[in-house]
DNA sequence: GCTTTAAAAAGTAAAAT
DNA sequence: ATTTTACTTTTTAAAGC
């Protein structure tokens, strides 16, 4: 039993030596992503958490900060996608979607799936689309979501198909190609949620 | 109404074995035709039977798995060809080996779409996995029967992790009348 | 934890046409 | 631009790393 506390101990000054670097490859990735401090500061306290309940065992710490940090953004309304923050980590999007899950669920994070809406903004400002397309592609959202459409589909791939829609009804057409590249998905899927999205809209 | 109890079908059975003897796979490898063996890469040797079709993977200790049979009926007749195709290679298999199903995979369609967000939040997210960024199914576990429910916005579902035909049907019952009292199932 | 096997669901991705 | 192939999720046993 001695043994087993210096074991712990010795676990949990690990923990907390490892922690400093959690919390710098945070920030690292945070910082490449233009994350606001407010949010790094969300996902260095839920970090703790997960480093107190010792869900770090078994796990690298690299994918851990990941996932805290993808779930922080979530939590704040401002996510970034796996794709996105699988960019700036050394661990590998599946990693990161199934740490992200275990620390949800051990956290009773209780997280809701991401509103496609919340995307718009950002999406909207790296094509450098007006405010009339983002209000079109929000109402697009609204409007298909309403009919059922939402279910199953990747929040992403659903913004960006609003968002190709809008900017072909404002006149602001920007390419399928541009709108896939910052969005972070196929044409193939902004071609067949865009499809769904128009018919469900009554435009032809 | 089509009862959604009778859109279920079994779509995969896993059950496991044993011939009661030790094997030299390297042998069977040679002798068995058809047979894929790579203990580098997998200890078990690969089997795949054509009627019923299902795949075999068979172990040094004599144990045995079956995979992708369509009933537990499949499941024995594809063990019963597996059984006489080692007798063939002169090798001793006990009379009528156990044999335990382990895992029934089934389909059904509960016949309308679903507001998966809807569902997440009345089912409770704590209760709940549904992260559509990386798979389009809500993941759904039941404590009784003990099953894991995948529920699409289709309608359709899988149910897997049961060990009889029943714990399905029990399962469909229960989500169904989940969904009814919850109102999202309309 | 991983490796392998089968199967369904539906979405997404990569590659081929 | 469409089609094919492949991978994502869940379950389960087996032996070995």
């Amino acid at each position: 039993r001695l043994r087993k506390w210096q074991e712990r101990i010795r676990t949990k000054d690990a923990g907390e030596r490892n922690l400093q670097f959690a919390l710098s490859e945070t920030d690292r990735m945070a910082s490449s992503l233009a994350i606001p401090r407010s949010v790094r500061e969300v996902a260095c306290v839920m970090y703790r958490r997960a480093l107190d309940e010792d869900l770090i065992r078994g796990r690298s710490i690299e994918g851990v900060a990941t996932s805290t940090l993808y779930a922080a953004c979530r939590m704040e309304g401002i996510p970034r996608s796996l794709e996105e923050v699988a960019a700036v980590s050394r661990v590998e999007r599946k990693e990161i979607g199934r740490t992200y899950r275990y620390v949800a669920q051990e956290l009773g994070l209780e997280m809701e799936p991401v509103n496609p809406k919340k995307y718009v903004p950002r999406f909207c400002s790296e094509l450098e689309l007006s405010e009339e397309v983002q209000a079109k592609a929000n109402e697009i959202i609204d409007t298909t979501t309403e009919k059922g459409l939402l279910s199953g589909k990747s929040p992403t791939g659903y913004a960006a198909a609003a968002i190709y829609a809008a900017s072909l009804l404002c006149n602001e057409k920007k390419t399928q190609r541009e709108v896939s590249d910052v969005a972070q998905v196929t044409e193939v899927t902004i071609r067949n949620r865009y499809q769904e999205q128009i018919e469900a809209m009554g435009i032809h | 109404m089509t009862d959604p109890k009778d859109t279920i079908n079994i779509e995969n059975v896993v059950a496991s074995t044993g011939i009661g003897q030790e094997l030299d796979l390297q042998s069977v490898a040679m002798d068995l035709e058809g047979a894929d063996y790579d203990p580098e890469q997998f200890p078990g040797l690969v089997y795949r039977t054509q009627n019923p079709k299902s795949a075999a993977l068979i172990f040094r200790s004599g144990k045995i798995v079956c995979t992708g049979a369509k009933s537990t009926d499949d499941v024995h007749e594809s063990l019963r060809i597996v059984f006489d195709k080692l007798r063939e290679l002169q090798i001793q298999v006990n009379e009528d080996p156990e044999i335990v199903v382990q895992n029934i995979v089934t389909s059904a369609d509960l016949g309308r779409n679903l507001n998966l967000n809807a569902i997440a939040i009345g089912l409770g997210l704590e209760n709940i996995e549904y992260e559509p960024e990386q798979f389009p199914g809500l993941v759904y576990r039941l404590d009784e029967p003990e099953v894991v429910a995948l529920l699409f916005g289709s309608g359709k579902l899988v149910i897997t992790g049961g060990k009889k035909p029943e714990d399905a049907e029990h399962a469909v019952d229960k989500i169904v009348s989940r969904l009814e009292d919850l109102g999202l199932l309309e």
